[in-house]
DNA sequence: CGGTGTGAAAACCTTCACAGCG
DNA sequence: CGCTGTGAAGGTTTTCACACCG
């Protein structure tokens, strides 16, 4: 899910699994929120509770970072939030780039959880003509002409994709150019980049559809007679036979022709 | 990732792997385009391509699905396109609601992706009055004093979740109550729900600094001295000992003490 | 005693490679 | 012949359970 290519051998950086990478913002999150409440030190168990993961898997996931924690103890939380800080690289600033600013990059430009870690908006890009110069969030649009730049002059190694799905391969293609290794794509598109180029997409409607299935697969469970009944009802409606088939006997299920809802 | 509460044990809903589940969309998406442009078959080669994943393993989600393809030939696109659908549950409606709406929950509800595929936005909740009434993306927004009724008249099981992080685990307590069982939340919070709730969050704070992680690093493997530069300096900034322990020499890392950044 | 850190086992997911069918 | 469908192998992630330490 990280990469746009298809190969990758999810290169596991340096010994740190990606599951692992994936759960640290969560761990900061909670520690961050312990910090400002002053709590000078957590268990593994507690804290596991407040990411929503389980204590076994924080305690590995601690473990390929070193050994933080006291036995008996629990872990101090400064000294964590510093550490998961400097290994997800916040110690540093990273500016970042917008690219389309309609309703959802406006949103993402006004998002507080930016500055916040250790990331600050550089730029706003829009093709649009009449938008150039409008402040969004207090800054500036500037136009997509100049977007190569910007990039190089302010040493940008992030981009966000929040365009139409119909220009992000381009958009994505000259910011690659420009010298950007590092892309969010919001726009419901796969974006092909040259190796070394690391994606990772937010699809709103990818989401929506996962919760529809297991949200089906509930009401399912619920009533049968009703599940059957559907079942009937989609057939009538949409039963595109495979080239040449017959439509009746052709379709097969993994574990025999039961067209899907039975319960466990 | 798809569940707020800490134990769930990954249900596998009906055979079909949850990796999978997570899969079917984009191929849906990739479907929807060659159906757009009257192609009739494709191979799991290409189809893999245009998805962004391989063709083993796309043939393996089908399979999972059932035998669709014909062999020497492929897959029939709009048979396809149905099957996987009737899959997802997307040959029914689902009515939708959008709690919060700031800039990013106006972003969603006018969102096309949305109504494209099976998704309504039933309606539109925020508890600011002076909200309450103003069309946004066409659809009038609701006080959220209403929002039992709305979500038990409208027959509502999809909640967003668009609020400020504060109030997201109440709006999430009564959306539940009321009788939603799946939520995408956008708040930066862990949710906590009952068992059958299922929620998912998209969180881009979380997505920058993974990609953080990985841009860092790449720089890392350019240049060296300037990394161990790096370490020293960030050492010096904020390095808080784990409690009475010695600042030298306690500090572990899985395969040695070296800060970080060696290249493979 | 209480809680971390971690080998070992189990579950899950991906990739390989090829039998078998159209 | 070409491409699907799938056992089997390989890899990653999660979970278990307990040794060990403060």
């Amino acid at each position: 899910m990280a990469t746009g290519r298809t190969h990758r051998p999810a290169t596991r950086s340096r010994g740190i699994p990606e599951a692992t990478v994936a759960r640290l913002p969560l761990y900061l999150r909670a520690l961050t929120a312990l910090s400002e409440r002053s709590v000078p030190t957590v268990s593994s168990e507690e804290l596991a509770a407040a990411a929503g993961v389980n204590s076994a898997k924080l305690r590995k996931d601690f473990s390929y970072l070193g050994s933080y924690g006291t036995r008996g103890v629990g872990y101090d939380v400064e000294y964590l939030v510093y550490q998961i800080s400097r290994e997800l690289g916040l110690t540093q600033d990273w500016p970042v780039v917008i690219v389309g600013i309609g309703n959802l990059g406006a949103a993402l430009a006004g998002y507080g959880g930016f500055a916040s870690r250790g990331f600050r908006v550089a730029a706003l890009i829009d093709a649009d003509p009449a938008m150039t110069g409008k402040p969004v969030a207090g800054i500036p649009v500037q136009h997509s002409d100049d977007l190569e730049k910007i990039i190089e002059e302010d040493g940008v190694s992030i981009g966000v994709i929040a365009t139409p799905a119909g220009v992000a391969q381009q958009v994505c293609d000259r910011l690659v150019a420009a010298g950007v290794t590092s892309i969010l794509n919001f726009a419901p598109t796969v974006l092909s980049v040259p190796d070394g180029v690391d994606v990772r997409k937010v699809d709103l409607s990818i989401e929506l559809q996962i919760l529809a299935f297991h949200e089906q697969r509930k009401a399912g469970e619920e009533s049968n007679a009703e599940a059957a009944a559907e079942a009937e009802t989609a057939a009538a409606v949409a039963p595109p036979a495979p080239r040449g088939g017959t439509t009746g006997g052709s379709r097969k299920g993994p574990d025999g022709d039961v067209p899907a809802v039975m319960p466990a």
